[in-house]
DNA sequence: CTGAGCGTTGAAGCG
DNA sequence: TCGCTTCAACGCTCA
């Protein structure tokens, strides 16, 4: 008998045991010859990045906990998880020689920084004679898949998208693999040792401030994923009349599945749930429809995964071919006092502070504070709000965060930008009373139902008896909506009629190489001064 | 080339 | 409380 050789899974996301393609590979080719071989599913953590990764406290602990539950639902199938430590390019090799590597399997992505690790993990197995096999499962439908449907290029509109979908069939998600008839855990050299080298880390190796963690409302892991596809799925009227327009953005329990943050890491599989909500679907006639249903949500996702396939540069303005030029202004004041709930507007407040207590904020209360921070009141890039959202948001994942982002400042796929959402009438909508003001801007607790969204317009003597006086124990309003919503719809005008400009004029330039790409043309600026047009038109 | 119709989720005013 | 209109008027798609 040859000496025992390994077959690796690489986890990155994907962080599950069922429906996960590469995972079950190699579980399938050790149950045909049980004794030829070691399988070893990894995951790679690099010390390194932890103090640059755009990632916080309570992400970093939805990680921890999902690798942990990981490793326990592999323990269960007689194997468990290594999480290896350093950078892929450093470890792979060491690997393929230590372990006399057979094959590597992996999830694709298409992030750009994935595309380009992963072409050179491909060619470094190459050179040390390891098969590589990839499978795509972090999405229903394949991005290039539809893309391919689409003559090559990725739908841009949500209709379209769901025009070719419809007449795809969703592939079947797989069980988990098999039990592995006797424990397949083996050690090597450095596991000699260091026993605890592969361990999963401890979330103090992880968090370097333990203060920045809130209340862990939706702990990681698969386990907890699957608990919570099982709830969100049992109510089956809610499921089937689910609208998400009409669900609110502030309430104090959440009124969505808060699933998405373990369809970001993986712990659920976007196919199982689309799997067991069709079956639901299919057996009630009666119930809503994409885009607003639940199934909508979920294409959605799918949606924002295609559109970014097709264009590397998604998560910027400049180079990106689907994104309005826009001449946004940097305001560090401004920037600093959105994104750590100061702006003086309550219900914008309480959202960003729910964000960074909690790691997840409903999709409207996105919305709401996204269009503040842009073309609705600040004036402020959306790449600068995306890096808020990328640090806080549980779910953050990369297409859906651009993509979401672009939407909002109304830079792709969204273009009404007259449409403007108040920081004071949206929320009152479905909170009149405040309740979730006082919840998560507790200084103005005491203000009451007519007055909390507005307390800059209570007099000063019932500021004082309310226990917060604005401008000493809460900020006044950083600007004033009524006024610089109306002339940030005309800056929206402006930079849309020079972005008409450089399309339709953009025959005249010769363009070297035949891109449909835009030359990185404008700064455009559309006469943006430092000031703002202090003239306002009295129309009426 | 042109124009009508459409687009996940606006706000405010009206009856 | 709801449903409608107006506000001012976008880009994209498709016939």
């Amino acid at each position: 008998m040859s000496e025992k050789s390994t077959l690796i899974h690489w986890f990155r996301k994907g962080l599950r045991t069922h429906d996960n393609p590469a995972l079950f590979k190699i579980f399938e080719k050790s149950h045909a010859d049980p004794q030829k071989y070691c399988i070893r599913p990894i995951f790679i953590l690099d010390p390194s990045l932890l103090q640059w990764l755009r990632v916080g406290a309570n992400r970093w602990r939805f990680l921890q906990r999902s690798l942990d539950d990981l490793n326990k639902q592999l323990m269960a199938l007689n194997s468990r998880l290594y999480v290896v430590r350093g950078n892929p390019n450093n470890v792979f090799p060491r690997l393929f020689k230590e372990w006399q590597t057979e094959l590597l399997t992996f999830e694709e992505d298409i992030e750009p920084f994935a595309l380009k690790r992963d072409a050179e993990i491909k060619t470094m197995a190459r050179e040390h004679k390891v098969e590589v096999e990839t499978f795509w499962s972090h999405t229903v439908f394949n991005p290039y898949t539809v893309m391919q449907k689409n003559m090559g290029k990725a739908p841009l509109t949500y209709q379209k998208f769901l025009g070719i979908i419809e007449k795809m069939k969703a592939p079947e998600p797989l069980e988990r693999p098999e039990k592995l008839k006797r424990n397949n855990v083996c050690k090597d050299g450095w596991e000699v040792e260091d026993e605890k080298c592969y361990d999963v880390p401890l979330l103090a190796d992880l968090v370097k401030n333990m203060d920045e963690l809130g209340e862990e409302k939706f702990p990681g892991g698969e386990t907890e994923a699957l608990k919570r596809l099982e709830a969100s799925l049992s109510n089956v009227g809610w499921v089937t009349a689910f609208e998400k327009p009409n669900t609110a953005p502030n309430s104090l329990e959440p009124s969505t599945t808060v699933l998405s943050p373990y369809l970001k890491f993986g712990c659920l599989s976007s196919r199982l749930f689309h799997k067991k909500l069709s079956a639901i679907l299919k057996a009630n006639a009666k119930h809503s429809k994409p885009p607003v249903s639940l199934m909508g949500q979920l294409y959605w996702r799918e949606f924002y995964y295609t559109a970014a396939t097709g264009e590397p540069n998604f998560d910027r303005m400049i180079g990106n071919s689907v994104c309005m030029q826009i001449p946004w202004q940097t305001n560090d004041a401004h920037l600093e006092a959105w994104t750590y709930g100061r702006t003086g507007y309550p219900f914008i407040d309480a959202i960003m502070r729910q964000l960074r207590q909690e790691g997840w904020i409903h999709h409207l209360a996105r919305h709401a504070v996204a269009c503040f921070l842009t073309r609705g009141d600040l004036w402020i890039s959306w790449e600068e709000g995306q890096k808020v959202f990328e640090e806080l948001l549980l779910d953050q994942d990369w297409a859906l965060n651009a993509g979401n982002w672009m939407w909002l400042s109304a830079s792709a796929f969204f273009y009404q930008y007259f449409r403007v959402y108040s920081p004071v009438a949206f929320g009152k909508k479905t909170d009149p009373t405040g309740a979730y003001i006082r919840k998560y801007v507790p200084e103005l607790a005491k203000y009451p139902a007519g007055a909390i969204y507005e307390p800059w317009k209570v007099a000063l003597g019932d500021q004082r008896k309310y226990g917060c006086v604005i401008g000493t124990d809460y900020p006044h309003r950083i600007v004033n909506h009524d006024i610089v919503h109306k002339e940030n719809i005309k800056r929206m005008s402006a930079a849309y009629k020079v972005n008409r400009e450089v399309k339709t004029g953009k025959e005249d330039q010769e363009d070297g190489g035949g891109g449909k790409k835009r030359k990185r043309d404008t700064s455009a600026g559309g006469g943006n001064g430092p000031s703002g047009s202090k003239a306002k038109k009295k129309k009426k």
